[in-house]
DNA sequence: CGTCAGTTTGAGCGAGCTCAACGTGAGTGG
DNA sequence: CCACTCACGTTGAGCTCGCTCAAACTGACG
């Protein structure tokens, strides 16, 4: 009973809700109970506290189990640059693997829970766990794939297909977990959009006004219900249809 | 003898000149060993030859021994996007890792050697030999951590900021060859550099005008010498003249 | 009821894009 | 040797999309 409301609390990976999506995909019921064991499970992180700093030693990476969190970073200028939204099951935090020192900030933008993984224990469990070296080193992979897909973005796309991008992204990585792909609340603001999109506050806003009158999306803050998800996909490619886009998390 | 014909060309890893910039470092004599055993050297890449192109089945990842190469992708417009010039010491390959199929294609930008180590024989060596592992996963997070630095410069900086960072970020990386930060010749063309700093190539042309009226730089075609290296750090981290540049802000 | 952060909408501006012409140097063939 | 081509680079002129500045609106919270 009292077993049965852990995995309701989804207090081990093995009961978690979305381990299928977190790093436990492909390790089986042994290896999923060593990996519990290096997880810890602090209280819960509230909107905008930080998880890290910019800057502070790296020591563990992360999931989302519930809630959401933005990372960014801060270059020589003082400018921000929104690096990334994570949604439950999706790993963060690993912007401090290459320099031993975290090159993001990881803030919440609203109540989440979030499962804190040492990183050295993770790296020696994966010595004796080749399928979770091969997972995290494909998580890793996956990362590079959406950073340059962003580069692409940020370097060619129009206000409108970035905007159509991040909707239908989103859109995808809500169908992931079980839930709408048409309607959904956008965890950040106009302007954590814009920042993240290389767009200003006002173009978001426009650009989702614009969505709003020609019946693509209808738009009440932050909720969101897209009304012609086909239409809003050919905004984000303008010439024809291409397999394999299927990408699941950003940033 | 005749090893020392192979030290001197560079045909295994423990005599190449830029080992310590690529996978080895940090590896000791017999660990080299073993890593020098599944890389395979090929012949020559002549210029304009691809590596590996987009779509294709990912089995491996590359280093530069000399020479220069280019990684770009295709999104689904249509838009080339380049995302990386590579040079000796250098690790390309890791975008097929995430999805095992390569998001980019690889070409050479001169006649070029290339190392290149099958990526299943690499995850199994590195199970025997952590420091290796740690070695690999570094490599990732840098490219995590350029492909981010990029965001920025793609969301937030001006087309003069654009051109100096990547005159400073050559510069750089030919010191850490040991190699001159001030006379370097730039393999690519300004197309390429266009496409990779979100720019066209007439702005970037424009840039490099005004950079060697305003004596920064010497330009002669790709030939690069940087006159002024202060002035131009000046300009890859602020663009007024108000800002302060003594207040060190990362948190 | 006032405040304040987030958002929407409008008006004008400007950095960089587009289009176009011209310059340059390497390769080729008469 | 010159004439021609072709890829690449430079320079100029005008245009446009998204930015800047500004004002008004909304809802949450004291």
């Amino acid at each position: 009973m009292s077993n049965n409301c852990l995995s309701l609390l989804g207090l081990n990976c093995s009961d978690c809700r979305i381990s299928a999506l977190c790093l436990p995909l492909s390790l089986h019921g042994d290896e999923i109970g060593q990996l519990d064991e290096i997880v810890q499970r602090g209280r819960p992180i509230h909107k905008d506290e930080y998880i890290y700093h910019a800057g502070s030693d790296f020591a563990s990476i992360y999931a989302v189990r519930s809630g959401a969190v933005k990372t960014y970073a801060i270059d020589s200028e003082g400018h921000e640059q929104v690096t990334g939204f994570h949604l439950p099951g999706e790993i963060f935090g690993i912007d401090g693997i290459g320099r031993n020192r975290h090159s993001n900030s990881a803030i919440a933008l609203e109540t989440s829970a979030i499962c804190e993984i040492p990183f050295n224990r993770l790296t020696d469990l994966s010595l004796t766990i080749p399928s979770l070296q091969r997972r995290f080193i494909s998580l890793m992979g996956l990362e590079i794939n959406e950073d340059q897909e962003l580069l692409t973005l940020l370097s060619k796309k129009s206000a409108e297909e970035r905007v159509a991008t991040l909707l239908i992204n989103f859109s995808i990585r809500n169908q992931a977990r079980k839930l709408s792909a048409t309607v959904f609340r956008l965890p950040m603001s106009r302007s954590d959009i814009g920042n993240y999109l290389g767009l200003t506050l006002e173009t978001v806003s426009r650009v989702f006004s614009r969505f709003q009158k020609s019946g693509l999306l209808n738009v009440d803050k932050k909720e969101i219900e897209i009304l012609d998800l086909a239409g809003l996909k050919t905004l984000t490619s303008s010439c024809a249809p291409d397999a394999d886009l299927n990408t699941e998390k950003a940033g």
